[in-house]
DNA sequence: TTGTGTTTTACGACCTCC
DNA sequence: GGAGGTCGTAAAACACAA
């Protein structure tokens, strides 16, 4: 979980190690949510999603603005993010016009321009994707003897880049079309890989909360009758925090 | 350094909704 | 029929223990 190497700088609101594999989801707090039953605690409201304010603009939703995430700057920063900018990645992915058509010109949302970006500052795993070579070539793929180029296969985004998705998933579960293109815009992805991070990423807490049942299924059958129910109770408001149940910590202080 | 497990992009298949 | 959802999976990128 490489964006939580970032998220993680600000325990306060991501707490939890930076891989954490287990029980560190964040308590969500959002104003909305999906149409996913499997979430108990999110509830979608589409309207809210007037937050269309451009994403870099830290609206009232998010809180106040974290400093920390200044600190990333405007920036991208892995050469990946840089051969993007440049508008001819030496094999980046080939999407459908239709998906770059959308993209708006530079600077239209609140987010810098990533163009911007001081090349210095440089992500900590920038160095790691330092030759394009690889991805001219074309491999074949799996059983299907369809191919994949490996121009798709697969762009490392940059820490700006998940940032800022990461930023708009703990808003909104679900990505409107309009945040959608604004949002596509002001990373110099394409609609698609929207549509998709927020798909994968989804997927991923839905697997995070399936791990965590998983857990307190083992805790509450190894619970024992004598134990004092004060744990317990901890350890359960604590679980329905993570799915999103609205919650007010200082009741459990008082436990 | 290397082997291994995990996470991250990306896709296809299939489903539902409008 | 198209858009977007989940689910399953491939493979690159990455972390980490030995």
């Amino acid at each position: 979980m490489y964006v939580s190497y970032l998220l993680d700088k600000e325990t306060s609101m991501y707490p939890g190690p930076a891989r954490c594999s287990n029980n560190n989801l964040p308590v969500q707090n959002f104003a909305s949510a999906p149409p996913y039953s499997d979430y108990m605690g999110y509830h979608h409201v589409p309207a809210l999603d007037n937050h269309g304010q451009p994403a870099g603009t830290w609206g009232s939703h998010y809180g106040p603005q974290r400093e920390d995430w200044n600190a990333y700057g405007p920036g991208p920063s892995s050469t990946v993010a840089a051969a993007q900018i440049n508008g001819s990645p030496p094999g980046q992915v080939s999407y459908s016009s239709a998906d770059y058509s959308s993209l708006h010109p530079a600077g239209s949302g609140g987010l810098p321009p990533v163009d911007t970006i001081n090349a210095q500052q440089i992500s900590p795993n920038s160095q790691r994707h330092s030759s394009y070579e690889w991805m001219r070539k074309t491999v074949q793929s799996t059983s299907t003897g369809k191919t994949r180029t490996r121009e798709k296969y697969r762009v490392v985004y940059t820490d700006h880049q998940r940032l800022e998705l990461e930023k708009e998933f703990h808003y909104n579960r679900y990505i409107t079309i309009r945040r959608k293109s604004e949002l596509a815009a002001n990373l110099r992805l394409s609609e698609r890989q929207v549509k998709i991070w927020f798909q994968n990423r989804r997927a991923k807490e839905r697997k995070l909360m399936k791990k965590k049942m998983t857990h307190f299924d083992v805790f509450w059958s190894n619970t024992t009758s004598h134990e004092t129910p004060v744990p317990v109770l901890r350890t359960i408001l604590a679980s329905f925090l993570t799915v999103g149940i609205s919650c007010n910590l200082s009741l459990l202080s008082h436990l």
